[in-house]
RNA sequence: GGGUCGGUGUCCCGAGUGGCAAAGGGGGCUGACUGUAAAUCAGCUGCGUAACGCGCUUCGCAGGUUCGAGUCCUGCCCGGCCCA
């Protein structure tokens, strides 16, 4: 570790973005102060990041922090990767139907506890601290927490373009939702946070409620570092998060996670390298040179891509399965395009096919079935079924039913 | 509390004159094409059926008017705006 004190700071403030340059120097001043004073006291700064656990799965966008975090960590300060378990008690107030559905103690547990295992897949577990935010939060009352609130003005919160926008849209913005912001500063306070790293969306949070609380409250503010740039989805446009269907879970199964990796468009593929492998600019010029030039065709490049981030979650040979069942599925053109591995389904009667698809799950309704067939989307074996009233006889067993390009089961007359 | 505007196809946004299974997008699904599950083009996208016919269930909730209601009336619930 010979980076010197300036390259620390490049390192620690790339990707970092504020929306005005003014902002960015004073953090980028603010942060070379105290890892100055860090160094010179021969102590690591206190860095945390807060994840909502409201959700059961982490995905690749919440890499971005936790990148940044792990950067941190190689340079040898502490990280604290916290688990809003109080916050997301209460419910997301800005997402109205799944405020309505509260979470138990019991379920954020749970959900908190795979996070940090998921979050170990980018952090070093070694120098990880997990904590969870009703350690603190727990503990207020109504009258600390309004003593909380006097540090704030009602038109510092109306600012936040996420409130200021809803009130040009005339939608609704709840008063708790203001706390939310205040319960989430009150993180900075109780942690004496030095350093707290956050997306786009925790600007106001961090920059702001966090900033001016620890100050109200005799701390230093700490810096904050907000990462610009965010993952689009699947939809390689919006930005990826669950609500939108557009996410790759952390947790998704090898085959999935190289398919959904697959299933981006090509233009989203350079973001994809910056952000989720976290490749060096000098890196992606390379690449993307080569791919300009013709020497890298787009298919390998995002074969690679799906690969690398399979590998990654997963193991080298999850992501050499995941490849090769790929060009089994979809690279055969004239071969049966079947994969090697495939759920197994027991036929004991005739059953018409339509009954059949829909009692193994793989169609959502009758008519969903209807349709698929008139559209030449079933196949038995590989042979596209169009009569509506097929009916799967034993004598075909066993067989493959396919319903699209990757929806498959075999069918066996019996179990062994 | 008063006035006023609004809540639409259980993914989202959004038209809608009393005949509507309800325009149009987005998303999703299927097909063609290809370099992939990309792009492009086409079709589909409430459910059940012995099924191109019949039935059932949908427009915040509950009633009512009508041969017939998303559309009219009454009450209630939830939101925006203005006033207090």
């Amino acid at each position: 570790m010979t980076m010197t004190l300036d390259e620390q700071v490049d390192l620690l403030m790339s990707g970092a973005e504020y929306g005005d340059p003014d902002t960015r120097e004073v953090m980028r001043r603010e942060l070379r102060e105290r890892l100055g004073e860090a160094h010179a006291a021969g102590r690591p700064l206190r860095v945390y990041c807060g994840y909502d656990p409201r959700k059961p799965d982490l995905h690749l966008g919440h890499t971005i922090t936790m990148r940044k975090l792990r950067q941190f960590q190689e340079l040898g300060h502490d990280v604290t990767f916290l688990i809003g378990t109080f916050t997301s008690l209460i419910g997301d107030p800005s997402d109205i139907d799944k405020a309505r559905s509260q979470l138990t103690p019991e379920e954020v547990r749970e959900n908190a506890r795979t996070y940090a295992q998921q979050a170990f897949k980018i952090l070093d577990p070694e120098l990880t601290t997990v904590r969870y935010n009703d350690e603190w939060l727990e503990t207020l009352d109504f009258a600390d927490i309004i003593r909380l609130a006097s540090n704030f003005t009602v038109q510092q919160f109306l600012q936040r373009e996420n409130f200021a926008n809803r009130i040009d849209a005339h939608q609704p913005i709840y008063l708790h939702e203001f706390f939310y912001a205040l319960m989430q500063a009150y993180d900075a306070v109780a942690q004496e946070a030095d350093v707290q790293v956050g997306g786009q969306d925790q600007l106001f949070n961090i920059l702001v409620a966090g900033r001016k609380l620890q100050q109200g409250l005799g701390q230093r503010p700490m810096v904050a570092i907000i990462m610009g740039e965010s993952l689009p989805g699947t939809d390689g446009v919006i930005k990826m998060s669950k609500s939108q269907g557009n996410h790759i879970p952390l947790l998704s199964e090898p085959w999935d996670m190289f398919g959904k990796v697959m299933s981006i468009p090509d233009h989203a593929m350079p973001i994809y390298h910056k952000l989720v492998l976290g490749w060096p600019p000098a890196r992606l010029a390379a690449w993307q040179a080569e791919l300009e030039a013709g020497a890298l065709h787009p298919n390998a490049a995002k074969l690679g891509l799906a690969h690398a981030i399979v590998t990654i979650y997963h193991s080298p040979e999850a992501a050499e399965a995941a490849r090769q069942r790929w060009d089994e599925v979809f690279r055969s053109r004239d071969g049966d395009g079947m994969p090697s591995d495939m759920p197994t389904e027991v036929l004991a009667a005739p059953e018409r096919l339509i009954d059949l698809l829909r009692r193994l799950g793989m169609v959502e309704s009758g008519k969903e079935a209807a349709r698929l067939l008139e559209q030449g989307g079933v196949r038995l074996d590989g042979e596209v079924v169009a009569e509506r009233d097929h009916v799967v006889v034993l004598a075909r067993l066993p067989v493959v039913v396919q319903v699209g390009k990757r929806r498959f089961v075999r069918l066996i007359a019996d179990k062994r």
